[in-house]
DNA sequence: AGCATATTTAGAATGATTCTAATTCCTTGT
DNA sequence: ACAAGGAATTAGAATCATTCTAAATATGCT
């Protein structure tokens, strides 16, 4: 299973370069992300590992996350308050929330638009992130 | 008080095009935004309300903040799962989240930016909305 | 004035997340 | 192989912003 290993390497390495270890828990929530890329809740991940990994904790599905997230590898998204969501998409790329469905999507930001953002700042401003969130209804295709 | 009478009667007529009725604590809570744009939490709301009205209830506070939100007359403001903050700034703009301070600048978006932001959409995607967040340190003169 | 409805209020409930403290798991050195 | 120390996991308690509930007030209207 090529990209399997693929991203379990790709997750030790970022992990072990942080210092960090690579656990079977943090390869499931990994691979969980990986699988359906729908942007899910914490309790989401936690219901989609639970069958692989039966003894596994709502708390360390958490640490996992926030683990995931400082190596990097996993954006964590919010809309409003809701629950976090999270999303292993390493593009740049905004957020869709469709106020209809609940579902997010992900829009690919082309190479210049985030600089044309930024290019709006005053100049003593330096940010090291910049976050865009469209809200609406999506036509999804049948 | 010109600045003031005209806020209340913004704000009572605001209200009654939306069937609600002018009060003196949406008068209050709408005029301590106003006074100081400083992006406040519901407690920050709370505790500059109460000078001016101590039997005022936080749960009003609440019910107030929402109702102006309703009306148009002031936005709500997530950074991460940290408390709502409130901004009676109507013109087009985006938020500065300073990871320093914590503090919370409005940068005005020229007019064309947010349509240059929306062409990144497919076309199936319609937004009413747009929001954009930076995050970084902002450098505020002596 | 009398009635219907809107609003306010105090306090309880909610829900996502974080914290605590105990256990288990690894890694490393001997 | 063994032991020690630190890292990670776990269950359950605690946190905290917000929402809900139910009762009390205020307001507008006939
Ligand atoms: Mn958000
Ligand atoms: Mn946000
Ligand atoms: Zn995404
Ligand atoms: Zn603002």
């Amino acid at each position: 299973m090529v990209s399997n290993s693929d991203s379990s390497g790709a997750l030790a390495q970022r992990l072990s370069d942080s210092g960090l270890r690579s656990t079977p828990q943090r390869e499931v929530i990994y691979s969980v992300l990986l699988k359906k890329r729908d942007h899910p809740t914490a309790e989401d991940v936690f219901a989609r590992a639970k069958p692989e990994m039966p003894m596994i904790s709502l708390a360390t599905v958490y640490n996992c996350l926030e683990t995931l997230v400082q190596c990097n590898l996993v954006r964590a998204v919010n809309f409003e308050r809701g629950p976090t969501r999270y999303c292993p998409n390493l593009r740049p790329h905004a957020h869709f929330h469709d106020e209809q469905t609940g579902a997010t999507h992900d829009i690919d930001l082309p190479a210049g638009v985030l600089d044309q953002v930024k290019s709006v700042l005053p100049v003593n401003f330096d940010a090291a992130s910049v976050e865009i969130i469209f809200r609406g209804k999506a036509r999804t295709e049948t």
